[in-house]
DNA sequence: AGTCAATGGATCGTTGGTAGACCATTGGAG
DNA sequence: CTCCAATGGTCTACCAACGATCCATTGACT
C-alpha cells in the first residue's frame, strides 16, 4: 500500500540551488518585515556564514534583488547593503491562476499554519516572557495598528512572527515564517479592506492581551479564531 | 535590536551536503516505520527523482546504510534494495551526553512538537476521512498495541504519523516526521518501560477514537496529555 | 590631511554533485 | 529454453558552488 506518508518522507531532499533559496530567504527577511526600510542587512561576509553559502552566491543573490528594486548596495566603510525605502508593489498576480497552481496546496498551507500559530500563541502564554520579550511584543503589535494600508501585510507579518519568536523554539520560529511566505503569496492577490484591518487589529490586541496575561487557553482562542478570518477570506477568494 | 527573528530568517539555507541528507532521508523512513523490515524500497532510478538528488549519491547513501546494516540489495528484475528484518540496534549514547549537545535544543523541539501533533489531532478530527483513511488509522493502532518491546518506538512514530497524514497536509505530515527524528534520538537514550507503554497505548486509543468520532476539542485534549507525558519523562532524564 | 578598518567587488582553482549513457544480473513470461 | 524487462552497478564529461585571495572604495577618527 502506498500512503501519503510516503511522499513525505520521500519529498525532495532539497529544492532548488542555493541561489534561489538565498534569493528566497533574503525576500522573506524583507517581505515579513524582519528588515525594514532603511535597514542595512549584515555584512555580506558575515551573512554569508550565517546562510551557509558562498559569498559569491550571496552576492549573486544581492544582485537579483538589487535589480529587482528591492536593495541598494553602497561600498566603503559603514557601507553595506541596504532596503530601499521604496519597496517594489507586490504584482497582483490573478487570484485564480494563483489558485490553480497551489491547488492542495492552499488547505496544506491553511492547515500547517493553524497548527504553528494557535501552538505558539498558546506556548507564548506559557512561557514567562522577559521584560525585552513583553516589550517587543507591544511594539510589533503598535506598529502594526499604526501601520499604512500599503504595509500592513509587513507589520502583520512581523506581528505573528514576533509571536513565535516568544516561544523560544526557533524551529517553530522558521517553520512559521516558511508558511507566511507561502500564504503572502496568495494574499497579494486579495484586495485589502480598511474594515478588515480594523478587525484584524482588535484581534491583535486580543491575542497579545492574552499572551502577556499568561493565559494560554485566551490566547489560542484568540489566535484561531483570526486565523479563520483570513482562511475564509482565502478559500472564498480563491474559488 | 537583534531580535530572533534574524536567526529565524538568516538560519542556513541548507544543513549538510546532499548525500547526508539522502541519508537522513532513508533513515527516517526506516526509523518512523514508513518502511518496515522485508519491505522494498521503491528503484532507485524513482527514488532517485522524488529526493531530487542524482542516482550515484542515492547510491552513495544506500550504500552507507547497507554498511550499517540498515539494507540490503539485490540485482536484477524483481530485485531492490530491502530492509532488513533485523535491524541495528540504536546506540545509547549516554542521555548526560545528547542533552548536552542538544541543548536548548531539546525545548526547541518539545515545544515544536506540542504544536504540530495537537494540531494534527485537532484538523484530523475536523476533516471527514475517507474509510481507507479510518482503517489506515486502526491498523496503525492496532500494529502499535501489538509490538513488541524493541519495536515499539517505529510502530509509536508510525501512528503519530499517520495522524499527520489523515489531516491531508503534505507539509505538516513531513514537518511531524523531522521533528520526531529528533526527538527519537533522545528517546533512544532513554529505558523503555512496560508499563509506560500500557500507558501510552491507552491514550493511542483515546486519541484515535476522538479523530474517528469527528470530536477535535477531545482529541487535541487527549494529544496534548499524550505529549506531555513523554516530554516529561523527556525533561526528567535529561537533566 | 592622512590613515585605516570595514565594507562591497572581482577572480581563480578545486570539488562535490549531476546527467546520461552503458554494463551486469536476475527470474518470470512466452 | 530463450528472451527480455526491470533492476542494481559503473563510468565519464560537465558544471554549479565553494573557499580563498586580492582589489577598490569610503568615511570616521586621529
Amino acid at each position: 500500500m502506498v500512503t501519503p506518508a510516503d511522499d513525505a518522507v520521500f519529498r525532495p531532499v532539497r529544492t532548488g540551488n542555493p541561489f534561489e533559496e538565498t534569493v528566497e530567504r533574503l525576500l522573506q527577511a524583507i517581505k515579513l518585515g524582519v528588515v525594514r526600510p532603511g535597514d542595512r542587512l549584515p555584512a555580506e561576509r558575515d551573512l554569508a556564514t550565517r546562510l551557509n553559502v558562498s559569498r559569491v552566491t550571496l552576492r549573486e543573490a544581492i544582485h537579483a534583488l538589487t535589480e529587482a528594486g528591492f536593495v541598494e548596495s553602497r561600498r566603503g566603510r559603514y557601507g553595506g547593503t541596504f532596503v530601499n525605502a521604496q519597496l517594489p508593489k507586490p504584482r497582483r498576480t490573478p487570484a485564480k491562476r494563483i489558485a490553480r497552481e497551489l491547488g492542495d496546496g492552499l488547505d496544506d498551507a491553511l492547515i500547517l499554519r493553524d497548527a504553528l500559530e494557535t501552538g505558539a500563541a498558546e506556548a507564548a502564554a506559557v512561557r514567562a516572557l522577559t521584560s525585552a520579550e513583553e516589550d517587543h511584543l507591544r511594539k510589533c503589535l503598535a506598529d502594526t495598528a499604526a501601520a499604512k494600508l500599503t504595509d500592513y501585510r509587513r507589520f502583520d507579518s512581523r506581528l505573528h512572527l514576533a509571536i513565535a519568536e516568544v516561544t523560544g523554539s526557533a524551529s517553530l520560529t522558521s517553520a512559521t515564517a516558511d508558511v507566511r511566505m507561502r500564504l503572502n503569496e496568495l494574499l497579494d492577490a486579495i484586495p485589502l479592506l480598511e474594515r478588515n484591518i480594523e478587525h484584524s487589529n482588535d484581534q491583535h490586541a486580543a491575542i497579545v492581551d492574552a499572551i502577556l496575561a499568561g493565559d494560554p487557553e485566551r490566547a489560542r482562542q484568540a489566535m484561531k479564531e483570526h486565523l479563520s478570518g483570513t482562511a475564509t477570506l482565502l478559500r472564498a477568494f480563491l474559488v
